[in-house]
DNA sequence: CGGACTTTTGAAGTAATTCAAGGGGAGTGG
DNA sequence: CCACTCCCCTTGAATTACTTCAAAAGTCCG
């Protein structure tokens, strides 16, 4: 009798967890759908922060771009987490923009209706809370990888990360779900696609990780992670 | 009639602002007091997360520390701000240390009693989600200035972000209100105090700073800014 | 006045970027 | 099915911004 398909997704999601059945049929009820073909923008840096969305299937990369057009990576967005959340902490702009990097499935929802769940049903004030300082959290990590580790370091929590994030086991080891360009992991790690491209040819050589185009899967992830953490 | 003098500060506090007048009263009951000479240190990176803390008067610093020692400053606390933020979130030990870098007083509770707090009066869950989008942004922002700036700019901008955070007006310019050393800036910005050091001797002598032992006046904040946002 | 910490400054070293050029895969359209 | 084109990736060489190393000079405080 499930009716409504995108039920059971809401439920489980990070933020919406929680909330009593007759709650999430009336946001459900309240929400929209969306697809997006790999590339499209789902919005933009400096774009009017009024809607939030819930991914359900595909993958969201979101950045953040400087005047002058370099960007970096923030995050990439998986099925069950939620894009947009500016318009839950009193944003009225969006600081990044996220970009589709794979065909993928939405709900969104308008902020002033995110936001009265928030006050409606204080599961989701905590929930959005305990995203935040996650998310907060995983930042200060970053920041200090990115001010104390050196390149080599850099990309290998990169890649391990993304591996624990979305990561798919196969027989030949863990390949990253999604593709992945040398540029984009140097805009998650800080630094040139070049510099990436030769870091993952000598671990290739080494028989670490295996990669070709707009692709990666870590054959070793011990011995990646010895290099990652290594002081030396 | 002011009969307890803390009121106020918790009343328009970031965090707290909102509550009615007696549960601020309840709230401060079930509060202790602790003062801080410079130098004291919070709580650890890794201790248990039991706190949450208000700051009255003085200054604190945030710190990430990796494994190997190497640490950088996340942020600097102001008085009205809160340390501890990680007990709203969930978080079972603190992920940085947070240290007095000047005497300091403040209000603590208990996490249980925050959290209460939250689930109780809405607007507290409410502020904490739009203090930690606040400091989520801000990461995201040093970020990319650490991935993409240069040095010289990332000293400009950490000098920038805590002039406005905490700059003093004085004829001179505008002074940076707390004991600064190379060393903090150089945690800041994601540099060796050497490198501080040499840059803001550079900026003095074209008369842009003017500073001493632990001490730093930004004499043209507009140059400072130019510096700071110069792409070439 | 001694000692600890902070800051300055030169010189050497280097990790990583920048510059430059070419190769390869995937999709498209004829 | 082949040729064309657009990205993406690789790789060498030159450059450089910044760190590291080393030493000395201030500055504060007891």
């Amino acid at each position: 009798m499930d009716c409504c398909p995108d039920l059971d997704l809401v439920a489980g999601n990070e933020l919406f967890r929680g909330i009593p059945v007759d709650g999430l049929g009336a946001l459900l009820a309240a929400a929209g759908r969306k697809r997006l073909a790999s590339g499209d923008v789902l919005f933009r840096q400096g774009d009017a922060a009024d809607s939030l969305f819930l991914l359900i299937e595909g993958r969201l990369r979101a950045t953040q771009t400087a005047p002058d057009g370099q960007q970096i990576i923030i995050r990439y967005v998986g099925p069950g987490e939620i894009a947009g959340y500016t318009v839950l902490a009193g944003g009225d702009v969006h600081p990044g923009t996220v970009t589709a990097v794979d065909d993928s499935y939405l709900i969104g929802c308008r902020g002033d209706t995110a936001r009265r769940a928030m006050e409606r049903y204080p599961v989701v004030a905590r929930n959005a809370v305990i995203l935040l300082g996650r998310r907060y959290h995983e930042m200060q990590v970053r920041l200090r990888e990115l001010s104390t580790e050196r390149v080599e370091q850099r990309i290998g929590h990169a890649l391990l990360r993304l591996a624990h994030q979305c990561g798919r086991r196969t027989m030949s080891g863990i390949e990253i779900a999604f593709p992945l360009s040398r540029q984009d992991l140097a805009e998650m790690a800080g630094t040139t696609l070049h510099t990436v491209s030769r870091t993952l040819r000598a671990w290739e050589e080494r028989g670490i990780v295996d990669c070709g185009r707009l692709r990666v899967i870590l054959r070793k992830p011990h011995a990646l992670v010895a290099i990652a953490d290594d002081g030396s």
